[in-house]
DNA sequence: TAACTTATGTCATACGATGACAGATGACAA
DNA sequence: TTGTCATCTGTCATCGTATGACATAAGTTA
């Protein structure tokens, strides 16, 4: 990894950090991309080198975190119940989140607190959701043999987004990693508790 | 009701009705509010002055349903398992479609088709809708004598929003209200018949 | 008709985002 | 080390969304 390469990880660090510390102090929309930049000394227009816009700072997360699922859906076996492919992908995402280095947790927990402190960026981050949501859909359908516009194969992607989603916003304050894993692991029972046995097959 | 008032409606739905029209013949991103406020021949300014943002244009009717769901779920008996309010709330939502002038339904048809030409208007929608989740989830939350933060009443809005949401997005192409309509009770059957009688209580 | 309320247009301004271009900086071979 | 090349960066220009301030025009009411 040349030097070039690493002042560029370097700047795109430094920028999430300074972004993510401005918010958290001053309100998502009263932080302005020139302000992030200033921190980080570069001009505005490089922001936008790094960070296709401003929302994708806080989204950055959920980005990783689709990867993640669409890699995991690709390796389980093709006759394995729909719903069961996707909470192990759910799952994938939490194990990755453990494993992160101590850097990336404080981020993970100083995104939380945006998030919680401004709702408006849960929606905003279900909109990224969608798109990845579509491609789920597919791999889904294609796994069934169903159409791509089979209702089921929607429906089991959208239920288990939504049940990741509820998990990831508990509204307590959590002050590590393992309550956010707790919590989600509980809110996975608790879906998987309440549907039929056989009812994404 | 005066002659100011009816200008003003009929201002707000010639607008309407404009970028309606110009999203659907070049996109909704290549579409600019001078333009929409061009057709109309109004400024720019008081576009902003009817819709809050351009985006509240395709959003118009979702905040519509939020009322209808908002109000139904008041008016459901308390001891009415959860879930099965919530498929109520929905029900009358599909009940004010098939209700809707021919006016409102060619711009509901209208609109279907524009998000169907543009998944990101879905990601969007679903970001407004995220707010509405949270006060929905609290009247569930209160109904069931459960915390805020309880995560089934979380769920169980969560997973009604996304069966909706999924039968709303049909890829097929309707002609006619009716068409949504029925795949929208197709999609609620099987969310139904997915669930363990129970789940939600 | 006069006095009022409210809607509208015209500024000005802020911010997010993108393209074009020139100069600075690191990479790499001779 | 030096020269060449690729790439990163800053500056400038521009567009589109959105908001505040203020004067004017329109409808309302006495």
């Amino acid at each position: 990894m040349g030097l070039r390469e690493r002042k560029k990880e370097k700047t795109r660090l430094a920028l999430l950090d300074a972004a993510l510390d401005l918010f958290l102090e001053q309100g998502y929309d009263a932080t302005t991309v020139e302000q992030i930049a200033g921190v980080v000394d570069v001009s505005p227009r490089t922001f936008f080198r790094y960070f296709s816009s401003k929302e994708s700072i806080p989204l950055w997360f959920h980005e990783q975190g689709e990867e993640t699922m669409t890699e995991t859906l690709d390796s389980r076996p093709a006759d394995e119940p729909a719903f069961t492919s996707m909470t192990h992908a759910l799952r994938a995402v939490i194990h990755d989140m453990q494993g992160s280095t101590p850097e990336d947790t404080e981020r993970f927990l100083k995104l939380r607190k945006l998030f919680e402190t401004n709702p408006a960026l849960v929606g905003k981050s279900v909109a990224r959701g969608t798109a990845a949501e579509l491609r789920l859909t597919e791999i889904i359908a294609r796994r069934r043999g169903a159409d791509p516009a089979d209702q089921l194969s929607h429906l089991i992607v959208a239920w288990a987004m939504a049940t990741m989603r509820v998990g990831f916003e508990c509204p307590y304050e959590p002050t590590n990693i393992r309550a956010i894993v707790e919590r989600m692991e509980q809110t996975l029972a608790i879906a998987e508790n309440s549907l039929k046995p056989g009812w994404d097959t």
